[in-house]
Parts: structure tokens; sequence; C-alpha cells
DNA sequence: AAGTGGTCTAGACCACCGA
DNA sequence: CGGTGGTCTAGACCACTTT
């Protein structure tokens, strides 16, 4: 049943009930789900509302829905025909490496000029910077300096301690797992590749000169708003990109 | 006016009417654009379908919402090109430079492990490779090496040569629009940063040990059968790439 | 206080699908 | 045919921002 309480709208109710079954498996990949109307009368909702869960959900992947046949649950991720860059943890145990992660440090930063057209926000606009480091066998391969609007940035560093708590290696993709009222809804990348200048040498502890992927990332919520603004370069010799996409 | 012909729903035809005026200019970068309540009026629509449009043009990222202020036109994308890899011509001329196209030679080869693996090929299956070399100001920017079968490949060859004759600057990815039968439906790309070695720092005609982009791909036709293996390299300091996906 | 977007209702008609 | 999702209406109240 869904709480009266209005802090959290029915929508979000719903759709988090619906998240909860998928991951739980109480609704399996393929299955149809209940018709609007039937969710409208479990819920005690009206069916607009029914409908803008559905209507997310659909969006972020997790379901999808045919004209006349129903709503039916997605099959995984990778049966997806969906561009996926790899993500963290299984890239590195899929090399046998144990992955771990460090957090550099949290600060508040003033947008310069990049992190502000990139978030649209006013120049030296107050920030949130969270920098990363992820390890493998406890070397360092991949550093990342993330930005994000203060009230979300403050979540997201919580997110992040949480899980430095916890012992579970995470990217700054991992932690919008654990906010559930943030939905990334799209990004854009560019790649990049460079050489290791000092700095990032250090961090990375390789000697400088040596190839890195660099890739700026700016992910977009469904409102259109972007909530992050992202550098994290990988050791070149230990990582691929893997994508796969329509042609043209 | 919105066309009361329902073949085309009218939250649709408000949202290509908005994406017009994005694109003419005649609703500026930053701009607030109309209230629900007032889009409501001039499109007599009813303020929901005014919600669908403004939500989904929002979700796609042409637009940006905010509570008690109003919707306002999203600055330009940094890359313009949806999910897209940088075509070669426009990426160099972007920079100022004059592409050209060498071809480096072509020849029956018989297929390698991971070639055959990746055409779906017996081992030491005879296969068409076509090496290509990129120029920027007459200066090599990118190197290809494709792989094809060989009924594909001869064509692609010829299709090659005829670019080449008419000065035309190409790399593989143009080839197919010469080729109407043969439909590349969705290609697999993994990206690598590497380092140039002694061969294709001599080939790039750049010191040994500068960062390249390794690309390796895999295109596929809409019957699923793979018609290119593809390795393409290119100097890091002259290639960006962008991609723009879903989130998760 | 006035205007904005955010949520929500209780209906309606349509187009598509399967039996 | 009955059930599904797709579109649409005409209201309502709320939360947020600006004046």
């Amino acid at each position: 049943m869904l709480s009266p309480n209005h802090s959290i709208p029915l929508y979000q109710q719903l759709k988090d009930d619906l998240r909860e079954k998928i991951k739980t498996g109480a609704l399996k990949p393929g299955e149809r789900i209940p018709s609007e109307r039937e969710l409208c009368e479990q819920y005690h909702v009206s069916r607009m509302t029914v409908r803008q869960a559905l209507a997310e959900l659909a969006n972020e992947g997790l379901l999808y829905r045919t004209h006349g046949k129903g709503t039916f649950v997605a099959r995984p991720r990778i049966d997806q025909e969906l561009v996926r860059v790899t993500p963290f943890e299984s890239s590195l145990r899929s090399k046998g490496l144990i992955p771990s992660t460090k957090i550099l440090g949290s600060k508040i930063v003033s947008a310069d000029y990049e992190a502000a057209t990139a978030l649209a926000v006013p120049l030296l606009s107050p920030l949130v910077n969270l920098t990363l480091l992820g390890l493998g066998n406890e070397q360092p391969v991949a550093y990342y300096s993330a930005c994000f609007p203060e009230d979300t940035g403050h979540k997201m560093v919580a997110a992040a301690r949480a899980r430095l708590a916890r012992k579970v290696p995470f990217s700054t993709y991992d932690l919008y797992d654990d906010l559930p009222e943030v939905n990334p809804a799209r990004l854009t990348q560019s790649f990049e590749a460079i050489s290791a200048g000092a700095e990032l040498a250090e961090i990375l502890d390789l000697p400088p000169g040596k190839p890195l992927m660099h890739i700026t990332t700016v992910v977009y919520l469904d409102n259109g708003r972007p909530v992050e603004y992202r550098h994290s370069y990988y050791r070149g010799d230990m990582y691929r990109f893997h994508i796969t996409r329509p042609a043209r």
C-alpha cells in the first residue's frame, strides 16, 4: 500500500515499489506486469499517476511496453541493444584483480568555465567536488574527479562514504543506485587518448608519458538538467571500453 | 496552430513545433519559453498535453525545467551528433585541417583467430584486407586496417578506389554509403588508449610512445551477420570521440 | 500575492492485439 | 469481442520562486 504521506509523490512510491519487485525477482524478466487499470485499483491511484510511473521506468529501461499487449519487465542490461560502458568492478575482476576504491577528497569548489557550462550554472557557483581513486590489487588504475551541484553533491559524497564503510568498491556511476531520488536519464561522454602528465602519473603511480584514457562525462536527469560533470582517467593498459550501437 | 488531424498526436505536433523554433533560433538557448498555461491557450490543448510534450523535450535534452521559475531552452550540447562517432571528414575540418585519404594497400589475407572469430568464418578463410591512411593537411592522423569476407571486400575496395579517383576523403565508415546492397545495422566497438609502437609510429609519422586511440570495430548487417572487422588507430592529440547514450 | 512547474483525479475516446 | 496501452480533457491542490 502506498503511504498517503505526501512528502513522497505517489508515482515515485509506485516506481520504487516496482523497481524493488524487479530487483528481488518478484517480477521476472519478460514477465507481464499488471495492466495500468489493475495497478490503479491495487494502489488506489488514478491512471495518469500509474502512467507516469510506468513511462519513467520504461524510459529508464526497466520495462518495455507494447500497445494492445501489455507492459513487460525488460531483459537485464546485456541483452539490450543499449550502449553500455563496462562498469568498474566487473572490468577489473575479469582481469583477476581485486578492486577497491579510495576517496581522495571532497570539497567545495567554485565553478570554472567548463564546469559551469556543462552543469548550466553561473560561473563561480559553489559545486561539490569528489575525487576517487580506483585500485586493482591495491595498485591505482583509475582516477575520477566529479563535480555536482551542491545539494546532490553532498548526497553523493555521503553515499560514497557509506559504500567505503561497507568496503564495497564503486565508481561514481554506481553511486546513483544509492540515491533513488536522483534518476540519471542520459549522458554524454567524450573519449580521448592522452599521455600521463606529471600530476596524473604520480596519482596513478606510473611513469609520465604512459597512455591514459581520458573520459569526460556529463550526466543528465530526466528533467533535462545536468547533475554531474566528470573527468575520468584510466590506465590505458588496464581498460577497454566496449560499446554496442546502431550503425549510422 | 495544430492540425486537428488526429493522425499525428497533439503533443507530438507541439514537440515538433517547439523543436523547429529552437532549431531556427526563434527560441534561443537560455531563453524562457512560454509557461505551460500560456502554451495551453496558444495551442488550444490541455495542460497534460503540454506537459507531455515538454517532459519529453526535457528528457531529450532540448529543454530544462525549474520549479517555480519556468522552462528554458538548453545550451546546445557540446557534441552535435547523437549516438554517432565523429566521421572522418568533419572531425578534421572542424580543426581547420584539410582532410584526404590514401589507400595503403589491399590484399587477400587468411583469417587469423581474431578475425575468424569476429567475422564468424573458418580459420584461414580468405579475407580481403584494406588499409587506409587518413591525413590532415597531408600529415597522417589515422590508420585503418579492415578485413571483409571476400565478396563484400572486393566491392569495398572498388568503392574506395572510386572515392580516391574523385579525390573525396573517406574512412571505411563512409564506404557503406556507396554500397546500397550492404546495410550495416549495428556495430560493436572497443576503445583503448595505447602507446604508438615502432611500426605505427612510422606509419603515422610521429615519435614512438605517443598516445593513440585504438578502436576495434565489428560491423553487423541487419541479418545479424558480421561484415567487417577493423582496427583503427587515431592520433590521440587529433581526435575526440563523442557519444550520447541513455544512462544505466 | 502572483506565477511557475509538480502532482493528481476521474473521467473519455482511440488504436492495437488476441481469442 | 474485451483488454491493453496511447492520447486527451478540465479541472484541482501543492511547492517553489519572484515581486
